[in-house]
DNA sequence: ATCAACTCTGAAACTTGTTCTAGATTAACG
DNA sequence: CGTTAATCTAGAACAAGTTTCAGAGTTGAT
């Protein structure tokens, strides 16, 4: 309830900047190793060398300083997928490939994928603009996957599905009820969606 | 880390399975009113006679408490929907109504909804064979709902990504980010999978 | 009925997220 | 510079989940 975050409000001076940068480089180093669970907020205090009430000037909650870090990180991968757009035929194919390309990023970090997921879904309405932002990004790296100038209105409507689906077998994922395999699946189950019953007509695809 | 749960290991002597009874309406109950917060340890004891230690042979965590509520409480929505199966023509109409309904029933005790799904997506891998446990009910529900002899693989793969989008909405939905409107176009957006491009060419059928 | 093993109780202790306070530092401005 | 408001620090305090322990109560087998 405090302040930060959105660009408007007071911009931030070098040194709160530098100490923002230093308290989300601790949070993700500590959820690198013993994922949610290790990113107590004292340590991440100490580790950015920032006190404990200081780090709670800049981050309300535990919560919402890791969907800070997953913002972060998801902006990294944005950057990254753009520098080699995937290669896939029809906006399906692309859209399944970037999502398991994303994929294969968080499984090098599993602890890390999994203190972001936790708190994403962990989230309540007090974080609820936050979790916005991260999924308006999420929508916009599939939306660029897709690479379509006019989506149509039915396409949107899977795009949706495709993240709910994403952003769930995520979850079955990291809490080794599913294997990467089958999170492959579920992933093109969905994106047959982009080119529905109105595509089938125009090409099987295959791939 | 305990024991319990399982029908198998030492069945519960009648005292028992009254103690349980009693908890998991407390648990319940208190998440009627304040939704995951309200659903304290102590007072959990407290209204259920019981001592805290008690408590905690019970159920380990409280994660695992919310868990085992939500089992009771889909296992109450299954023997419903049973009683009043869904009227629609096809599978996928079916589906759709089916969790709806669902929805429709969460949606009357939102608090409790709320501190059900935030167990179950919080959930780590210590609690993975409960949380396995509401899947396979919900999928067994899904699977009522469709009404088929022989559902083909594609199918099976259907119902897998409809669960990851009727769970990733409800949470969409508890946290404030998607209306009611917006989750049943998600929901009826992935049940269109069902009779997917393999339906459209041949033939809805029904058994 | 008796003994041993297990279960339940009540209460304290411990852990970690969160809040609060008093004083030191810093930043902006004259 | 000097002042004033905002920020930061160190550390105590509080809240709720979890653990632990000693003693009372139950249970089951003999």
């Amino acid at each position: 309830m405090t302040v930060e975050g959105r660009p408007a409000s007071p911009p931030l001076t070098a040194r709160q900047e530098a100490r923002r940068r230093r308290i989300l480089h601790a949070s993700a180093r500590l959820a690198g190793r013993g994922g949610f669970d290790a990113v107590q907020m004292r340590e991440v205090a100490e580790a950015a060398e920032v006190a404990l009430g200081t780090l709670y000037r800049y981050f309300p909650s535990k919560v919402h300083l890791l969907v800070a870090t997953m913002q972060d990180q998801l902006d990294g991968l944005h950057a990254t997928l753009r520098k080699r757009p995937p290669a896939g035929e029809g906006p399906a194919e692309r859209v399944a490939e970037t999502l398991m390309r994303a994929f294969r990023a968080l499984q090098r970090e599993p602890q890390l994928a999994d203190a972001m997921v936790r708190a994403l879904t962990f989230a309540d309405r007090s974080v609820s603009a936050e979790v916005d932002a991260v999924s308006r990004r999420t929508t916009a790296i599939i939306l660029d996957a897709m690479r379509l100038e006019h989506p149509t209105p039915e396409q949107l409507a899977a795009v949706r599905v495709i993240e709910h689906t994403w952003h769930s077998a995520l979850v079955t994922w990291l809490s080794g009820r599913a294997s990467i395999a089958q999170v492959r699946l579920d992933i093109e189950t969905a994106c047959r969606l982009i080119d529905g019953p109105g595509a089938v007509r125009g090409r099987p695809r295959e791939g």
